[in-house]
DNA sequence: CTCATCATGAGACGACATATCAGTAAGTGA
DNA sequence: TCACTTACTGATATGTCGTCTCATGATGAG
């Protein structure tokens, strides 16, 4: 069965459980976040929090990063873009065209990466997958 | 058939043939490049060749990936890598100690990505895989 | 309420990369 | 072989992404 996270009600609790202090930055970042549901980048929320400092944005990332409920990310041209995790283990696809991001799980891909192993030299520690698609959307504007 | 790319000799008459002119700096850069074979940093070329511009060695790299002869990939901490193409298409093995690039192809991997690319909204256009490992010669290390 | 501790904003700093621009070299055509 | 157009170059400025420092402020345990 899929682990579900953190519902993305209590990610300040999951800090607080880490043994992160609750404030009012970190809150509005949240806050932030729940609203972004296909990636986002640490610009966008600068530019909806101008009261919270440049770092404090990248640390707050940071943090969410290390507890696993924020993912970094790259666009075809390799620019990065953050994403909040909903399921433990998943990978991204990302629209070439509008940069959404989503998230999706094949277990298929979970045999493979262990039939791999056994093709490759060394031991596979981790991996990271990421899909560049035109999204349903994108392709219905191209057609309009 | 996997299809060869350029020979490591012939990059250069590759450029020529994109219209590209032979310059000194960018012989030199090929040179060192053919050297590298498990991958290279931006700054490492520079090193070893303090007289060539900055910009130059950045915009040689950047006329190689658009050729398809030199890849960018990244390493665990996100920090980028370029690694020498050998065969068309392929994937990344990185090592998380010592760095390594080394190169894989899968024909499954290939069959995975079309049974998922019906799983997932959206026509998939492109992909990334980097497997990150523990190489040999770093296990090797590890146990003296 | 007190107080140790952690978090914060401002701004410096650093890695990576591209833009600008005046000077230089490549290679074409004669 | 030379002259001339054009692409290429190094220096330097600029831009983006992210971390570090440090003095000040907020948090929450007791």
């Amino acid at each position: 069965m899929t682990t579900a996270l953190p519902s993305r009600f209590d990610i300040m609790a999951t800090l607080v459980d880490r043994g992160y202090r609750s404030t009012a930055p970190r809150r509005a970042i949240i806050e932030i976040l729940n609203g972004k549901l296909d990636g986002f980048t640490a610009e966008e929320i600068g530019n909806e929090l101008p009261w919270v400092g440049r770092a404090t944005i990248f640390r707050t990332i940071k943090l969410l990063r290390e507890a696993g409920i924020v993912c970094r990310l790259n666009l075809v041209d390799g620019s990065p873009r953050y994403s909040l995790s909903r399921v433990e283990h998943h990978h991204h696809t990302v629209c070439v065209r509008c940069g959404h991001v989503g998230e999706f799980r094949a277990a298929t891909m979970e045999r493979v990466m262990r039939v791999i192993g056994n093709e490759i030299p060394g031991e596979i520690v981790g991996h990271r997958i990421e899909l560049y698609i035109n999204c349903d959307p994108c392709v219905v504007d191209e057609e309009s």
